[in-house]
RNA sequence: GGUCCGGUAGCUCAGCUGGAUAGAGCAUCAGCCUUCUAAGCUGAGGGUCAUGCGUUCGAAUCGCAUCCGGAUCACCA
């Protein structure tokens, strides 16, 4: 059987050719689960390694003796692969030929990279923030995944909606406008110059200054504390507006509005920064009420039961789980309703094939009960829904707290980010003929690319330290580690014409495979990335490729190498390098940068 | 208490569909810029993979138990 280079992974070649050799020899059919191929360690002669162990019963051979066989009929039968090979235990270490390297290697220069769509159509819903206060940390962790995800989602064939659900309403928001209104003197971001989001923070905060003030007061005439939280006058004013608020008072309403619109301005502003977009907005105003028809569906269906006092709910105890509120008794919605009811609405929309939520793992249970509930409806789009779900961002002094005013800002953080790459790079003065446009773009990639980096490397189910010293450093493994290879690779390319096809008889160093062997990785990669929903894999991909690049690239010489046909090899390899550079960096959002 | 997630080098993390002597980065120490960008490279030290038992030719990886940390189990969102 000849094999197409282009549509398997050499790994999986390795596995068909082992496959082929036990039917073979042994008259055996084995499954490719059944055969496990690894690379070969450093220590040992070959690059990749069949474990014969796992074998015996097929081959009825010690492992030693089925490895020699195999070995034999892998070189005898597939020369143009397997170059030689070795037993030691029972490992078969095979050598893969040269030539075959090389095929690989221009061929995948020659490749057309647009994906293969695959037909299916999947909403990616993240950021989901509140508009009372402006985005930080967490958020940013939350948005980069999402942007992340779906860009690993496109790459692997998927049609992909992003989806923002704005919580634009509650006591959260009535808070802040509460505040404003006593405290606020008509102040706008026009009139302060303070970015709306942060100003109807500020309000946020003011409130709960006050708040803590008036409970204090009331605690100190003798009430109980939690007389005092309830009987706190701001607090009920806040109240009183969300009634205003649900009763559609026009006043009210206008404020929401107006405060609301600012805040849409500064997100949309810091979005634009962090290069992310999405296709569709939804508004918790506007879906809050949903879900009921659903819950009329499941009290129908008997899949949900009313108590007494008329409240509804679903039993999962079966399910290991416990009873779950869906309506209250006064028959207002609850979280899980307006999901229930957002979920139907998406799948109206858009038909989707999958919906993902970009949600932290605090709501892992509450995740698993609506996927839960929309099976036990039949809902035929819920097995498709999955929970992108991520630990929490926390200070090397613990978790964020408002109140002590650990909470790191998101435009905070990006701006000290940009900052601190802007120092760097005119320490380093290499880029001194750049204009000031040119450095203002470069600074900002630099920035956001440690930035992104730092938060994508992490599997995003680990809850995660954000050490801010630690996050400045640019060396190592960090974004602009990665972007620096680039922009090394660049300036070679740069300076020489590149051909993709000319062949190459030498032997390759040991270095020069590994670059090969590294750029044949990326698929696997971008595969693993999508079906782990885990954007870490990319990360630590595009620095495993920048590392390995370095060390080649002080070790031998491009443009001045042995020969021209070593010169036109490692051409190649750089253009390989760049291009699995490139493309796993614009999957975590990152640029990479002609030049640094 | 139930459920879920995590515990790997001083610190931050890879590795987890079982494979050879457990890897990176940071930090520490020692080297390398008259040659393609030193935001780089090379080397050294640093480990009871939380603990115990089990399965296996073979366990950081699988199973059970225990300990530690976190999340969650609201007529909150």
């Amino acid at each position: 059987m000849q094999f197409s280079i282009t549509s398997m992974s050499l790994v999986q070649q390795i596995r068909q050719a082992g496959i082929e050799a036990v039917k073979a020899l042994y008259n055996q059919d084995i499954q490719p689960d059944q055969l496990t191929v690894n690379e070969t360690k450093p220590e040992f002669d070959g690059d990749y390694t069949i474990v014969m162990f796992s074998l015996t019963k097929f081959t009825r051979q010690k492992p030693e003796e089925s490895g020699k066989t195999v070995g034999d009929w892998l070189t005898g039968h597939h020369p143009d692969i397997f170059k030689k090979y070795n037993v030691v235990k029972g490992f078969l270490n095979l050598s893969i030929s040269d030539p075959y390297y090389v095929s690989f290697l221009q061929s995948s220069l020659t490749k057309n990279t647009v994906p293969q769509v695959n037909g299916k159509k999947v909403m990616v819903e993240f950021a989901s923030p509140n508009t009372n206060k402006p985005l930080h940390l967490g958020h940013l962790r939350n948005i980069f995944l999402g942007a992340a995800i779906s860009n690993i989602l496109e790459a692997n064939g998927y049609e992909v909606i992003k989806a923002n659900l704005v919580n634009d309403r509650g006591i959260h928001i009535c808070k802040s406008m509460v505040a404003w209104l006593h405290y606020g003197n008509d102040v706008t971001p026009e009139s302060s110059g303070i970015k709306g989001d942060h100003l109807v923070g500020d309000y946020y905060v003011k409130f709960n200054d006050v708040y803590k003030k008036q409970m204090e007061e009331l605690i100190h005439s003798g009430k109980s504390k939690e007389e005092a939280e309830k009987e706190a006058s701001i607090l009920k004013e806040a109240q009183e507006m969300l009634l205003k608020w649900e009763q559609d008072d026009q006043e009210t309403r206008k404020l929401w509005a107006k405060m609301n619109g600012w805040v849409y301005k500064g997100f949309e502003e810091t979005y634009r920064r962090m290069g992310v977009s999405f296709d569709k907005m939804y508004y918790e105003s506007e879906t809050y009420l949903l879900g009921k028809e659903i819950v009329e569906e499941g009290l129908k269906k008997d899949i949900f039961f009313k108590k007494p006092d008329g409240s509804v709910w679903i039993d999962l105890t079966k399910e290991g789980l416990d009873e779950k509120l869906l309506l209250r008794a006064d028959g207002t919605s609850v979280y899980m309703t307006q999901d229930l009811g957002t979920a139907q609405l998406k799948y109206d929309d858009y038909h989707i094939d999958q919906s993902i939520y970009v949600i932290g793992d605090e709501q892992n249970y509450h995740m698993k009960v609506l996927k839960l509930i929309l099976q036990k409806l039949g809902k035929p789009y819920a097995d498709g829904i999955e929970h992108l779900s991520y630990g929490m961002v926390e200070l090397p002094g613990g978790r964020m707290k408002s109140r002590e005013g650990t909470v790191v800002d998101a435009d905070d953080l990006m701006d000290e980010m940009i900052q601190t790459a802007a120092k760097h790079t005119e320490e380093l003065g290499k880029v001194k003929d750049f204009s000031g446009e040119e450095l203002e773009k470069l600074y900002e990639v630099l920035g956001m690319g440690a930035t992104k980096f730092y938060l994508l490397r992490v599997n995003p189910k680990r809850k995660m330290v954000f050490n801010p010293e630690e996050s400045i450093d640019f060396h190592g493994f960090t974004g602009p580690f990665v972007q620096y290879t680039y922009a090394r690779i660049r300036s070679i390319l740069r300076k020489e014409e590149i051909q993709t096809n000319r062949p190459i008889s030498h032997a390759l160093l040991p270095l020069e495979k590994a670059i090969i062997i590294q750029s044949e990785k990326y698929e696997q990669a971008l595969s693993a990335a999508c079906i782990e929903m885990d954007p870490s894999i990319i990360a630590n991909y595009a620095f495993e490729t920048a590392q390995i690049f370095n060390s080649f690239y002080t070790e031998y010489s491009v443009i001045n190498a042995e020969s021209d046909e070593k010169k036109s090899l490692r051409l190649q390899l750089c253009h390989a390098t760049a291009m699995a550079i490139s493309d796993s960096m614009g999957l975590l959002g990152i640029t990479a940068p002609e030049r640094m």
